[in-house]
DNA sequence: AGTGCGGCCTGTCCGC
DNA sequence: TGCGGACAGGCCGCAC
């Protein structure tokens, strides 16, 4: 499940064999993605170069001067940098053939992603031009936190996964932020006070870095096309540990629901 | 505006 | 062993 340090990660692999890099042809061989893969993708990319390979919270943008290739790995998405006569598998929905005979192939059994096109500035997209600020920036802060977070009663997590207040919190990374802060998921998001917020900023930029860091150890195996996409192996405070001890207070991690979402969660670090 | 929920998908797991 | 059903999840789009 891709979460923002695994599309910085995706997109750190990408950038140095894409960028500077000719689109010759678009195939699409599964236009039912998220949103129906547009026709322009496939008639305005092509004879394009590649100038910058960009993220903007969990889209890959794929800059050129005609226009930008907005991507989306959903749930389930995976790019490989292949040969271009390598077999398909199974799920393999869209092919970017490159002037250097490798082709960027597209990936996603859920079909959750999305392969779109805007000849418009991407930060203007209709999708892109409505999130919050990206948790590295400087705008993110405990006290931008507190002022996004004022009056409202929806939970903590539900609050920090809203790409309204701040991108890329993906529902692991919520847990263990969370965790890591000693905040109860439930606690409503206005009455976290400004040391809380404070924390939970920290909390959110030091996961997603390490994260990233992490991300980094595989991508080997990503490019090479041959392999998983290379899920990070974090070590996982709360997530996913509903029954085992608190590495903290060795009580027992809890699960519920927040938001339709598993959520974990030490009753003892956690008020 | 904020909130809550349905829906899109398929692979995996569980119980019968 | 096969089969059906529950579940997972990002995130939009809708209704309130």
């Amino acid at each position: 499940m891709p979460e923002l340090p695994e599309v910085e990660t995706v997109r750190r692999g990408l950038a140095p064999h894409l960028t500077g890099q000719v689109v010759t042809g678009v195939v699409v061989r599964q236009p039912r993605l998220r949103w129906p893969v547009p026709e322009e993708l496939s008639t305005q990319l092509p004879g394009q170069t590649i100038r910058r390979v960009e993220r903007r919270a969990k889209y890959l943008l794929l800059r050129t001067d005609a226009g930008t290739a907005i991507l989306h790995l959903g749930m389930t998405g995976r790019l490989r940098l292949l040969s271009a006569d390598t077999p398909l598998r199974k799920h393999d929905h869209a092919d970017l053939t490159l002037a250097s005979g490798r082709c960027l192939r597209f990936n996603d059994s859920r079909r959750f992603g999305a392969l779109l096109w805007t000849k418009e500035p991407p930060e203007q997209h209709p999708l892109l031009q409505a999130l919050g600020p990206e948790p590295f920036d400087a705008a993110f802060s405990g006290a931008y936190l507190r002022q996004r977070g004022q009056d409202r009663i929806s939970a903590a997590k539900t609050f920090i996964m809203d790409n309204h207040v701040v991108v890329g919190v993906g529902n692991i990374y919520a847990n263990e932020a969370l965790f890591a802060s000693g905040i109860n998921p439930l606690r409503p998001a206005g009455r976290l006070t400004e040391a809380e917020c404070d924390r939970l900023a920290v909390a959110i930029r030091e996961i997603l870095a390490e994260a990233i860091r992490q991300g980094g150890t595989t991508l080997r195996d990503f490019i090479g096309g041959d392999g998983e996409p290379g899920y990070f192996q974090q070590s996982l405070r709360v997530y996913d540990r509903h029954g085992l001890p608190c590495a903290a207070c060795g009580r027992s991690i809890q699960r519920c629901r927040v938001g339709q979402r598993a959520t974990y969660y030490c009753p003892g670090c956690q008020r």
